[in-house]
DNA sequence: TCCACAATTCAACGGTTGTTGAATTGTGGA
DNA sequence: TCCACAATTCAACAACCGTTGAATTGTGGA
């Protein structure tokens, strides 16, 4: 993409290749690619610059990894331990609506962001699982402090073990991101574009149900257009 | 692994190359590789025999996974197709617990087989996306038969997307057989090898609870000693 | 006994990968 | 004006990849 004069190709260019530059194209090709399967060079040339530029501003691939990982999950990190504050006016159940909220807001904009977290960077290579595992970790623990809020609160069942209610908050999330813009319409029998918050707001209304004290409760929170089922 | 004489390589060996033992090699590449860092020769050299062979007993290596995933979902298939039997006397409940089950022993076993059905698989390439589909929605829509069922018996609350829900509980089965293993006790605080079926009935008690007309009714098909909570 | 053939390995092909060291060049400060 | 240096590309490396065609050898049937 980039044209260069023929005999000057060296050197800085008129434009720097900024860091974030790089880790736009790299999340680009990991999501199209796999982690695994991304290359430098194909990362290099969605950027439009040499792979030795991967060299020069992270140390390689996993160097790079580990930057967009920051990149990409520091704002959701932020987000959700906001969600815990314990000054927060609103109902347990809105803050944990609002956890979809979040994952919504910041990993489901591109199908870039959406392969990042994916099981299979959990499972992938050693560093890696070590290198998210420590990040979200505290999040998930964050989340799980709402959910024993809400038990002392009374909104929540009180033998709901908090941690892996969590886990299925969150992870559920994060299938329905990946998965539902693929398995489309078929699953929901509506357009591909309702078919995602619509998901969101099934499982949510589940969910809810599945701890709350008093789960017939409304929840006025939820967007109105709700009519999931035709 | 395969001791040979030296000068007598070649030809037919004293026990044959099995396309099961194959089989058995590959998922053990694929699962901990995942199906693009899967290499041939890694595989082949998993099961102490030369690349070729591969493609003497499939076609490649696209081949070659088509025919384990054969292997690996098939079994799965016939039984979840059997469970939406009308005639089966069995509550609905219980029915859709045993999907849970279903799962846990045919995938849930070996690590090998879990990496099989991932969502990575599902949203990898072109070829392997369709396979997967191919076969696994009529599961989908076998297991979402068993959800009307139980709304038109008063079972299941009526507002309950029968898709939608399917997705829910075998997805986050898969998630949990997973995941579980790896975040281990750190979630539920218990050894590794009770996380598994109390991570599975503590969300199925939630599922449950989530779609259920009489959400408060006892489980009695559940194992007993479900003291989730510490 | 001999032969056709199934089963297996070998060797090589062209291509791609991560990585590195050297070469080049624009630019900001002395 | 000149120079040190940051920013960039080039070229090459060894390793590995999927795939193929030829060579080899045990074995079951004629």
């Amino acid at each position: 993409m980039n044209r260069t004069l023929p005999g000057r190709t060296r050197g800085p260019k008129v434009s720097k290749v900024l860091q974030d530059h790089l880790l736009d194209a790299a999340q680009i090709v990991f999501a199209q690619e796999g982690i695994r399967g991304a290359s430098l060079r194909a990362i290099a040339r969605e950027a439009g610059c040499d792979p030795s530029m991967i060299y020069y501003h992270f140390q390689g691939k996993e160097g790079m990894f580990e930057a967009l990982l920051d990149r990409t999950i520091g704002p959701v990190v932020a987000d959700l331990m906001a969600l815990a504050n314990p000054q927060d006016p609103r109902s347990v159940a809105e803050r944990l609506w609002r956890v979809i909220c979040i994952y919504h807001a910041h990993l489901g904009k591109s199908d870039g962001l959406r392969g990042l977290v994916r099981g299979e960077i959990v499972r992938g290579a050693e560093g890696i699982q070590e290198s998210i595992t420590r990040r979200v970790f505290p999040t998930l623990e964050a989340i799980a402090g709402l959910v024993k809020l809400g038990i002392d609160r009374d909104e929540i069942r009180a033998d709901t073990p908090p941690l892996l209610a969590t886990f299925f908050l969150a992870r559920m999330e994060l299938e329905i991101l990946d998965l539902i813009p693929v398995l489309g319409p078929r699953l929901a029998g509506t357009p591909a574009e309702k078919a995602l918050p619509m998901a969101e707001q099934a499982w949510f209304r589940l969910f809810w149900r599945g701890i709350a004290r008093r789960p017939d409760e409304a929840l006025p929170f939820l967007p109105k257009d709700s009519g999931v089922q035709p």
